[in-house]
DNA sequence: TGGCGATACTTAACGTTGTTAAGTTCAGCA
DNA sequence: TGCTGAACTTAACAACGTTAAGTATCGCCA
């Protein structure tokens, strides 16, 4: 059945050509200014195709989201890992942070819409979960090892991930010339990170 | 010339229907579901008329944010101010967070879009400068003081607010039903301010 | 008092959006 | 050879922000 193969793999060939062109409109032109005409023009198809792939432009947009998460679980996970927790901690701060800078018009989709996809996030395998739990076990080691005082370690995952989305949303949302009175600082992402850190070390990890 | 101040104030009366109507219709049905002719609608007039009033949808939803960054600084300024510059970071935060809790999508637009209102806002005497002022301020005083470790007054105002920012912009975009993995944790506020406060703190300060 | 001009407001429309109903074309099986 | 079903398009829908053109009404001046 050679060619029940075959056309399933030309789907599939068109559903990455959408998503492609989807994720360069959407990080060139921003999410809100992305039609289905544009991605349709795009691929040199009718924009009706489109909804043969995704059920909707919320959808696509969400199956790019996920593919999205992906790419931030490996940006966190890839690096050569540091032995030490807090150092891993660090590292992960400055993947997250990088990560978001860099594609702004996904992060803003990722982490500050409402959107329906969320709701399909919940479970425990899916990208946006998977990613968590990059952050989370960071966390849990810390505090295992003793380098982050004992607390719930959601609590605690929670917080630092705010702390770094805080500089990094602020950063995508208020570009140096429109920031309320004064530009955003340069080594902010630094200066979050350590004051963070140093916010949940215990007094031994300090030194 | 009493006819003219009247017509005046019908004028005026228009405009603050329009922008009263819009801002419930804010709150209730968020951003991007409200319409022009959903406002029209509340107000019973024709959406034409609104935009006697207002040169566009922009124009009027940067009116609307405009209003509540001075609802914000409000907030901020209002409570009886604690003597300790700590306790008045503390209750800065606090005042804050209820802020954009209670006004979440009020809170979407002013922090978390981009916005051409934006470039407006970088005049010293608008009302989102003003609201950073009243930051800048408390985290002056906790310097001078002694409080703060000293540092870049400006980095570490926009260190304190990005942590309560990622807090509170996290909070309500992920409801307890979608967040992925875990709930957001009770007390996340409460325990972000403090992990901040104590990276910033100076060690006499802490003792 | 009656007509004039400006102001407030509406009706109807334009172009764009996401989405869908109704074809059309064509490859592959009988 | 003719048929089925999948892939794809054309044309349209309703709703959006916005605007051009028109109407009514109020206050002024003769």
């Amino acid at each position: 059945m050679g060619i029940a193969e075959r056309k399933e793999r030309e789907k599939e060939d068109v559903r990455r050509k959408i998503l492609d062109a989807a994720h360069d409109l959407f990080e060139t032109q921003g999410y809100e200014n992305v039609t289905m005409r544009a991605v349709a023009d795009a691929i040199e198809y009718s924009p009706t195709t489109i909804y043969l792939h995704f059920e909707s432009k919320d959808a696509l947009v969400e199956a790019l989201c996920f593919e999205d998460f992906e790419k931030l679980s490996s940006a966190m996970s890839a690096q050569p890992l540091p032995k030490s927790p807090v150092d891993r901690m660090r590292a992960l701060g400055h993947a997250y942070a990088a990560f978001g800078i860099a594609n702004p018009n996904h992060y803003r989709f990722m982490f500050m819409t409402a959107g329906e996809w969320k709701k399909h996030a919940r479970d425990e395998d899916t990208p946006p979960s998977k990613s968590y739990a990059v952050l989370r076990d960071a966390v849990e080691q810390a505090m295992n090892e003793g380098y982050f005082k004992k607390n719930d370690i959601d609590l605690v995952s929670q917080l630092v991930w705010a702390a770094i989305h805080g500089v990094v949303s602020l950063l995508i949302t208020f570009t140096p010339d429109q920031f309320p009175r004064v530009a955003p600082r340069p080594g902010l992402v630094e200066a979050s990170i350590e004051a963070t850190l140093h916010g949940l070390l215990t007094d031994e990890a300090k030194g």
